[in-house]
RNA sequence: AGAUCCGUAGCUCAGCCUGGUUAGAGCACUACACUGAUAAUGUAGGGGUCAGCAGUUCAAAUCUGCUCGGGUCUACCA
């Protein structure tokens, strides 16, 4: 125990981190904070796995602050929070970065790498940041166990996850299809829909767009079409932004309801004439205006105008069917009927021509709308982007740039050229749209017919959008909102990734597709290797007899072969599973549930709370949510808070490219974790995007830890002085002086509001409040106030009071702080607590949260607080206007009360306000009619709803109003007023009438208060006054001189005649002020220190007393 | 293209739900003061078409609609 507070010169907030962060290593105190509530109510809290192979960057700092002020704030409340850190180690990011730093592409996998090699680069690269990612963690004071995290790639993970596969699969959940999917030919994967919605993936590009033209066969059912435009040249208009598609086109797509039109015109690139179909909508978009009925018979190349003309209007669903000639006849597919006019529900007149060109390979709605016709499919692309040799002239030629190649040419244009010069192009150009890319290559996303496997959670819809009305969304409206509505319009989750480093699909199947297993373990497993092995025999498994699987992974799980029930041989469905999956089977995978921890899971199941980036909402959100649901019916969370984008000072989004990346080590490393916490907790709500700025960290270290700091400081210089160390008992409220119970009130205040604002999750208005307590009540009130308690007099009643409010004070901010700015909070209150042991805890961290004294709270007494602030803040002002100091102590303030409760209210704490404003006495004007000149407002909230539309008038009639009318009114209660003719009753409580001058005193006010001071200077005022400033002087000179506190000292003054009366009446008070235990006057004095006062010059010697 | 959130002082934010006096705070700036809390503090000052327009109302920063600007999301549809 340690007798004396530690004193500080300065305060280097890094540094108190440092020290602290030692301090928690040497005595364990995460762990202890969560083995001290064993046996406590768990809180649940899931850490969504993070991904170490980036460097971590100021946007982890945020979420990461708010998931641990949360815990620590739980854990302070009695909870046992345990928080299992986590790896995501998995997925495309690794594989990319792997490929690229060993100069491969994913077609060299297996050739030039064997697979199991390439899996053990990706496995030792993607922990690559793992000790960055610690050292953030601890030099930020985010507690959580990095000591048994959980890692994605671990066997007894991965045996989790086929648990999960193999449930859904018993539930019929997961089913194997060919869907038209977005697939990145540049990383050779399909995407999914969570992975395309990753922000940035949609880009504005421009691309070469075409109408093109498809010339209708005559038939019995497009006769009406031929006979209307007098010619075989018909020709049916589709716009296409993807002209790559249109050898594989099979379909035109009308809307059966739509209007389309016959249009007589001539080619624009051919000069030709021609007739076109296109909505009726649309003409004008694609037909000048001035054109319209046009001079047919003189048209010739080179005209600006090309004169057109409406033939014929019919329906949509006239056209079904109606054949045409294949666009680029290169290859017909093997099946199917196709090159007709389809209906589809699809069909809008946005843009375009109102008919969508149809390639069922590459488009979703095409897909669909082909299969119902029956039209056949053609995939003239293979998977690497390219056109397959039989697309004659464009033969392996890539449809987009997805090898860098700086001689790449658009194959769209070229595609364009060739229907210009064959008459098959009516428009080509360049338009702007937004378009899907790949989140890790940047190239453009194909939509392409996939094999894959699908989790069906469209099944659940309904429960999944029933069970997040019960998810306590922070803020509320991401879960109705952008959550809810993603729900709404949920598709199917396309698990599969043709890929290598990944969670393999524990599926395994016959040749012809006709027998499958979904293995749910690994002893499962097992034994279905040994099994396979003896029906099939030769060499079959021949390496995982003896010790079964040991690595989950690629190549391995892909040499075991298993066998049906008759006895054919199975193999693994090449697929990956999403790394989605991975995380939002973090719940149960965590602890190796069932094969372990069963308990564990269940206590743990689902989350009290969970936190990360409102990018997460269609990610680690939806993915938990869909588990949850689907294995447990069942919430995976029940409060989740979404934190939004930092952004640079500038509201730009922070990124490499633009280099305004904020290094949190940096950050860390110059202002203190604690700052950084504060700033980025208290700045704005944590949903909002934050504009990051570093002078506001600086501001918070001022505002808030400075002062803080040097109130401790202050504290801790005096009781180490009385030897205060709180072994007295504690003193009772009632016993202790007006202003310890006020802030002892305002304080339990404060405990209330912060404990209500960090329940209901919103942390930032808890800092707020905090802070302004901080600053406004306990340094610039309070302790100002108290100052002269702490080193005057003896250590008694009222001192020791004093510090046992200080004390308090300052250790319940300590705690109350903890949950947001750890570090200083465990300094704070270590510093206290060494001395005072008020408490046997080993942290801050594990002490019990405060806990509201409702009896404590005295709202009349921080009524008049309030009220004593006011009046002397007017005073001051005052005082300011007619420039008298403060030292000068004046006579008297005078206060209009309004009612007795004001009076009462004032009486009590008026010897504060004589001190603070150092004047002499208070005097209150209860009788002011004619005295004080008198102010009357209307109180439009009561008056507006009885006036309603005379509100003006009425308004107007009172601002009208005499002295003498106010006095009828206060002394009636009611006045009449005559409106319009209308005879209206103003009662009292109708106005506000406030006293605003007083008139031959100086007066100031702040709503209905008013106080007026008396500046009359008498010669005993000026000369105490003069008292004053002399202390003033010798305090300084004592300062300079570097004495000490208590030292005596001795004084000599060559005082001038004016201030001789001052030295002589004060002398026992001035003695007392400079701790002297002599003051003389001199008549002259040749050394000693110049001072002045009030423009008189004369000198001092100040002697310390040996 | 739609949905949604947002727009208040040079900057960061309150106030809006529940309409009502002259729209607030902190930072920054200016001036003065204070100096045994001093990397603080006090007082005063400048700084606002509350994005714009319209509507409802006696009364709109606040409620409604539209427009503009920004963010986020959804959709990819030629």
């Amino acid at each position: 125990m340690a007798s004396q507070y530690q004193e500080y010169n300065q305060l280097n907030l890094p540094q108190i981190g440092k020290e602290v962060l030692q301090q928690w290593e040497a005595q364990q105190a995460f762990e202890q904070s969560v083995t001290l509530r064993e046996g406590a109510t768990p809180f649940v809290f899931y850490e969504g796995p993070s991904s170490a192979y980036g460097m971590p960057g100021i946007h982890h700092v945020i979420s990461r602050t708010l998931k641990d002020l949360v815990c620590r704030y739980k854990t302070m409340k009695g909870f046992q929070v345990k928080r299992k850190g986590g790896w995501d180690t998995h997925g495309l990011p690794v594989e990319l970065g792997v490929e690229k730093s060993l100069g491969i592409t994913k077609e060299d996998i297996g050739k030039k790498i064997s697979i199991e090699e390439y899996n053990d680069t990706c496995r030792r690269e993607v922990l690559k940041y793992k000790d960055k990612w610690d050292e953030l963690t601890q030099k930020m004071g985010y507690w959580v166990d990095l000591k048994h995290p959980y890692v994605t790639f671990e066997n007894n993970y991965i045996e989790s996850l086929w648990w999960c596969l193999q449930q859904l699969y018993k539930k019929g959940y997961l089913y194997k299809s060919v869907s038209i999917q977005p697939y990145s030919p540049a990383a050779g994967s399909g995407l999914s829909s969570a992975e395309l919605n990753q922000p940035g993936c949609y880009k504005d590009v421009k691309d070469t767009t075409v109408v093109a033209m498809f010339k209708a066969v005559e038939g019995d059912r497009s006769r009406f079409l031929f006979e209307a435009a007098g010619t075989d040249q018909v020709f049916f208009l589709a716009w296409t932004t993807t002209p790559w598609t249109l050898p594989s086109n099979l379909g035109l797509t009308v809307g059966a309801n739509i209007e389309y039109a016959l249009v007589r015109t001539f080619n624009p690139y051919t000069h030709l004439p021609v007739c076109v179909i296109l909505a009726k909508d649309l003409v004008d978009r694609h037909f000048k205006k001035e054109g319209e009925d046009g001079d047919f018979a003189n048209y010739k190349e080179g005209d600006k105008i090309i004169p057109w003309q409406v033939l014929s209007v019919f329906r949509g669903s006239q056209l079904e069917n109606i054949r045409y000639e294949q666009l680029l006849p290169y290859v017909q597919p093997e099946e199917g009927d196709p090159f007709r006019i389809l209906i589809g529900d699809f069909v809008t007149t946005e843009d375009g021509t109102g008919i969508v060109h149809t390639a069922p390979a590459f488009g979703a709605d095409d897909n669909r709308v082909g299969k119902k016709y029956g039209i056949g499919i053609l995939t003239l692309v293979d998977k690497q982007g390219k056109f397959l040799d039989t697309v004659g002239e464009f033969a392996g030629r890539y449809v987009k740039n997805y090898k860098d190649d700086p001689q790449y040419k658009d194959v769209d244009v070229d595609i364009a050229v060739k229907l210009k010069k064959e008459n098959r192009a009516f428009k080509v150009e360049k338009y702007e749209h937004s378009y899907p890319h790949c989140w890790r290559t940047d190239k453009p996303v194909l939509y392409y017919p996939l094999d894959a496997w699908f989790i069906k959670t469209t099944a659940l819809k309904d429960r999944m959008v029933e069970l997040n009305t019960t998810i306590n969304w922070k803020p509320a409206f991401t879960g109705t909102g952008r959550f809810g509505n993603w729900l709404e319009n949920m598709v199917d989750w396309n698990l599969s990734r043709s890929r290598f480093w990944g969670t393999p699909l524990p599926i395994w199947r016959t040749e012809d597709g006709s027998e499958e297993k979904c293995i749910g373990s690994i002893e499962e497993l097992n034994a279905e290797i040994r099994k396979a092995s003896e029906v099939l025999g030769g060499d079959v498994n021949k390496h995982y007899l003896h010790q079964g699987i040991l690595d989950l992974h690629k190549p391995y799980v892909d040499d075991i072969i298993l066998v049906s029930a008759d006895g054919k041989p199975m193999r693994r469905e090449p697929d990956l599973v999403d790394v989605w999956f991975d995380s939002g089977a973090m719940p149960y995978a965590q602890w190796h549930f069932p094969f372990e921890n069963k308990d564990v899971f269940e206590q743990n199941f689902p989350a009290d709370f969970i936190c990360e980036g409102v990018d997460q909402t269609r990610g680690w959100f939806y993915t938990l949510h869909v588990l949850g649901a689907l294995l447990f019916d069942s919430v995976a969370y029940k409060t989740v808070v979404s934190n939004g984008l930092v952004l640079d000072k500038n509201g730009v989004k922070m990124s490499k490219r633009l280099g305004n990346i904020i290094d949190p080590f940096k950050t860390i490393e110059e202002l203190g974790a604690d700052a950084t916490r504060w700033y980025l907790v208290t700045n704005a709500s944590p949903w909002d995007s934050m504009k990051f700025d570093t002078d506001g960290i600086k501001e918070v270290q001022r505002k808030l830890f400075s002062t803080l700091y040097n109130t401790y400081n202050f504290f801790a210089m005096y009781a180490n002085l009385d030897n205060f160390s709180f072994r007295e008992a504690y003193i009772p409220l009632q016993q202790r002086p007006e202003i310890d119970r006020w802030i002892i009130s305002v304080l339990n205040t404060l405990v209330k509001e912060v404990t209500t604002y960090l329940d209901d999750y919103e942390p930032t208005q808890a800092g707020r409040v905090i802070q302004e307590f901080v600053d406004e009540h306990l340094s610039n009130w309070y302790v100002r106030l108290c100052r002269r308690r702490f080193w005057k007099g003896e250590y008694e009643h009222d001192k020791i009071s004093a510090y046992q409010t200080l004390y308090e004070c300052l250790e319940k901010v300590a705690q109350l702080m903890a949950p947001v700015s750890p570090f200083f909070a465990e300094w704070l209150f270590g510093n206290l607590n060494k001395v005072g042991q008020r408490s046997t805890a080993a942290s801050v961290h594990h002490t019990d949260f405060p806990v509201t004294v409702a009896e404590a709270i005295d709202n009349e007494l921080e009524e008049r607080m309030q009220l004593a602030q006011d009046i002397s803040s007017l005073v001051l002002s005052l005082r300011k206007k007619v420039n008298i100091r403060v030292r000068q102590p004046l006579q008297k303030i005078l206060i209009p009360v309004l009612n007795p409760h004001m009076q009462v209210q004032v009486q009590k704490i008026e010897h504060l306000i004589k001190s603070e404003v150092n004047v002499k006495g208070i005097d209150y004007l209860t009788e002011t009619e004619g005295f004080i000149k008198k102010k009357i407002k209307p109180n439009y909230k009561a008056l507006g709803s009885k006036m309603g539309a005379k509100m003006k008038a009425v308004a107007a009639a009172i601002a009208a109003f005499t002295d003498a009318d106010i006095t009828v009114l206060e002394r009636d209660g009611v006045y009449n007023l005559l409106i319009d003719s209308e005879q209206l009753q103003l009662q009292l409580s109708d106005v506000e009438i406030i006293s605003e001058d007083i008139p031959g005193w100086t007066v100031a006010n702040k709503g209905a208060l008013t106080v007026a001071l008396d500046i009359t200077i008498t010669p005993q005022l000026q000369d105490e006054g003069n008292a004053r400033e002399l202390v003033n002087r010798i305090q300084k000179i004592r300062k300079d001189s570097g004495f000490e506190l208590t030292d005596r000292i001795m004084v000599k003054v060559a005082a001038s005649d004016t201030l001789k009366s001052a030295i002589i009446h004060y002398n026992d008070y001035i003695c007392t002020e400079i701790l002297a235990d002599s003051l003389e006057i001199v008549p002259q004095l040749q050394d000693g220190t110049e001072i002045e006062v009030n423009d008189l010059k004369f000198n001092v010697l100040v002697n310390k007393k040996s």
